[in-house]
RNA sequence: GGCCCGUUCGUCUAGCGGUUAGGACGCGGCCCUUUCACGGCUGAAACACGGGUUCGAUUCCCGUACGGGUCACCA
């Protein structure tokens, strides 16, 4: 089901990906692939004091790494600047935008002002209606866009609904700056336009600005024909446990200290951005297959939402007991010291992953397959191997000694036939067990262990123990 | 401060005039059980407040409160 709808996600390099991009880059995302169009990426580098290359490449990998891809190599909006000086020459032609000459300082001075009286502080339209002969020769002018003075206008946006605005409230900004080069709210027209964006899928910290950009739209429709008002969705922004806005101090923000610190899987947080701020019913656990059949804007809720770390935990054990035995293992593996080998891990995983939230879990969950004797006891663990614990290890070694059969099958029927024998429950003899086979209080199934550790490995931490 | 948006269990959400207000995470209990998990069952937990409209409002309208966003020659 080819469609002409196109969405892009245009995120300023300016740092990592964030958790709350992220999720914009996943809802234009889905959606372009939900209706069959286009998922295009704009790197919005015009401000060259702040976008860095190490930026750009955190992005593209973070995207990357949740597995959004695009349809076409980025844009980059920096490369355009002569296209944008374009459009806003055509528009001072036509008389959509003027030449202002005032400087910042008067400007300031203008707020200072406005702010004193407590107006609201807006470029007050002093070179609207002046002509450029009245400046001074030579002098330096940015150029402004000539906003509607009455009226209202209203956008029908897909998450907000229909919102008005007074055309009174937009001052006349400013779209090439003295320099010659454009601001980001002439950039972004352009580019949508150019790169035949249909859908305007973004945070609502940009709602207003869809007011501000309209007009540019109109007019250059009204010039040359050919720019139709975008289809907006301004979806509500991330925010902190605490309710504020995601910042510093809610910990991680970046989609990669998901991924490396905290060991989150990639189907992990696409999951969890996708329920966060977005319902389809009951459902939880969401593929990306199904996410694409899914998803839709009109499933968006208009509140913002915050970020709950412990859901994101539940959905990521899930994941990880989804996921085979061999995808877990290699992203565990560099996690551990530098040439583990892989082999005991992967015997182990399927009894490791139920008991995991995140692949940091895994790895201390595989800690005893690796253990040198003499093994370090967790205080609980040196707790069981009392006199009595070490007298039970020693009957149990003995036992076990004579079993031939080294299978999960054969030593829980040795076991139990002992516990049975010497009249104990079986968890006086599993947990003096565990403790000297693993050195804590928690770990898989005791056989499961016994069979993992191999017959040599166990009899040997068995023996060291007892009595 | 002006303008814009929002408000269902602690959190994410379902609901779209009549429901015992549903699910999920988290929390408590029980079961399973060799520990820890997993799994199953179960409990506590919400319609911000005040007015309307209506036979009837969580659902529609208006206020209030609270929260958020935005007001640059940044993006």
């Amino acid at each position: 089901m080819a469609s002409d709808i196109v969405t892009r996600f245009a995120p300023s390099p300016t740092g990592f990906l964030h958790i709350g991009g992220a999720r914009t880059a996943l809802f234009n995302w889905l959606y372009a692939r939900h209706h069959g169009g286009r998922a295009l990426l704009r790197i919005e580098d015009t401000d060259k004091k702040r976008s860095t290359q190490e930026a750009i490449d955190a992005i593209m990998d973070g995207l990357d790494w949740l597995g959004l891809e695009y349809d076409e190599a980025p844009t980059f909006q920096s490369d355009r600047a002569e296209r944008h000086a374009e459009v806003a020459h055509q528009l001072l032609e036509a008389g959509h935008a003027y030449k202002c000459f005032a400087t910042p300082e008067e400007l300031e001075a203008m707020r200072a002002e406005q702010r004193a009286n407590k107006q609201p502080m807006r470029y007050d339209g002093r070179w609207r209606d002046r002509d450029a002969s009245e400046a001074p020769e030579g002098a330096p002018f940015a150029v402004r866009l000539k906003t509607p003075l009455e009226g209202t206008t209203t956008i029908h946006d897909q998450v907000q609904g229909e919102v008005s605005v007074n055309n009174a409230e937009i001052d006349d900004y400013i779209i090439l700056r003295a320099d010659g080069t454009p601001t980001y709210m002439l950039a972004v027209v352009v580019d949508d336009r150019d790169m035949g964006v249909t859908h305007v899928i973004r945070g609502d910290d940009h709602l207003n600005n869809a007011f501000r950009q309209l007009p540019i739209y109109r007019a250059m429709d009204a010039i040359e024909g050919g720019w139709p008002d975008p289809v907006y969705a301004h979806i509500p922004l991330i925010h902190g446990a605490d309710g504020a806005k995601l910042s510093k101090r809610h910990g991680a923000q970046a989609v990669d200290e998901y991924r490396d610190d905290m060991g989150i899987l990639s189907d992990a947080l696409f999951n969890y951005l996708l329920r966060l701020g977005w319902g389809y019913g009951d459902r939880e656990e969401i593929t990306r297959a199904e996410a694409i059949e899914l998803f839709d804007l009109s499933g968006v809720g208009k509140s913002p939402s915050r970020f709950d770390l412990k859901k994101l935990e539940n959905l990521n054990g899930h994941y990880i007991r989804e996921a085979d035995d061999q995808t877990l293992v290699e992203q565990v593996l560099p996690r551990m010291p530098e040439g583990t080998d892989a082999a005991p891990l992967m015997a182990a995983m399927s009894v490791l992953k139920p008991r995991a939230k995140n692949l940091d879990e895994l790895v201390e969950g595989a800690q005893f397959l690796y253990a040198k004797r003499p093994l370090e006891m967790t205080e609980k663990a040196a707790k069981l191997l009392d006199e009595d614990g070490r007298a039970r290890l020693s009957k149990i070694a003995a036992a076990l000694r004579d079993e031939n059969d080294w299978t999960i099958g054969a030593l829980e029927a040795t076991t139990k036939s002992l516990a049975e024998e010497l009249g104990l429950g079986f968890g006086k003899l599993a947990q003096p067990m565990r403790a000297a086979l693993t050195g804590t209080t928690t770990s898989p199934g005791i056989f499961d262990v016994l069979v993992l550790l191999g017959r040599d490995e166990a009899l040997a931490r068995l023996d060291a123990y007892a009595a």
